[in-house]
DNA sequence: ATATTATGGAAAACGATTATCCGGTGATAG
DNA sequence: CTATCACCGGATAATCGTTTTCCATAATAT
């Protein structure tokens, strides 16, 4: 049986910090492990509680600079909102579409194969040269439609 | 020959503040002007500047209330980004793709009708309830193209 | 082992936005 | 006409997520 993503992600993600000349450090190894995780796009405060489980000296700025990292390196795709803070996404380090529930926050990740025709379509008519794109949708999740 | 599209949206601006019942104060009608004219999506600095030209003694906040009254009644679109602050949208308060260049942050409004339909499909797929949405692709724009 | 460099942790700084306060203004009722 | 009163603009302080700074420590190279 092949590795399940969650694996993989992680080495990809190791193999990125070593190939950067970075230390894997335990904390940034607990920060990769949630990351190649989670299933919910978690928030840097998360990924702070979480890795405090484990070393609980850890900082806030601690998370932040790993996460930035990871993020410079295409390793995670931030998904940054102007009011609520940002969330993470380690499993698909690339563009795709979000669906986000604005009552909880839950984020589900929909297929869209079409993203890279429209992305062609859009640079021709806008005369933009596109490098990548950011396609969100916001309502209620399946469980806050049943409560609301 | 039809008005055009900026003083139709500056009269419904005017008449949604009429509407719910807020004062027409010059300062408001300078914002208003000022989104409802606007080709490139400003920022709050930048209304704040243009406003000042005529009433030098506004304050910031004046400027930031008065884009939060608009966006509230949906006047305006909010383009809110998380690293730089937010845009914001008077002619077209309604989801809408923008293409956004990543070096002079001019952004354009090219047409795409498949929206609604995907919006549906994406609903279908998630199972949430889809009330509103986001689409941005980012890259260079073809000034900043042949500079880069 | 020793020098060099990167890292983690704590705290301060940051920047866009929001809230608070207050004095003035304009609409409304009597 | 004027007293009232909610609304508004302006100045300033506060907020919040994030970034930076500083320093002691730990990892790596010489």
């Amino acid at each position: 049986m092949a590795k399940d993503l969650a694996s993989r992600r992680r080495q990809e993600m190791i193999e990125a910090l070593r190939a950067g000349g970075h230390r894997l450090t335990p904390q940034r190894l607990a920060v990769v492990d949630i990351l190649a995780q989670s299933e919910n796009h978690p928030s840097v405060e998360e990924v702070f509680r979480r890795v405090r489980r484990d070393f609980p000296t850890t900082s806030l700025a601690t998370i932040y600079k790993t996460v930035s990292l990871l993020k410079q390196m295409d390793q995670v795709l931030e998904l940054g909102f102007a009011h609520w803070g940002s969330r993470y996404d380690g499993k698909k380090p690339f563009a795709h579409p979000h669906v986000i529930c604005t009552r909880c926050g839950a984020i589900a990740d929909p297929e869209y194969p079409g993203m890279q025709k429209l992305a062609q379509e859009m640079a021709k008519k806008s005369g933009f040269r596109i490098s990548h794109h950011r396609l969100d949708f916001f309502g209620l999740c399946p469980r806050c439609q049943r409560r609301s």
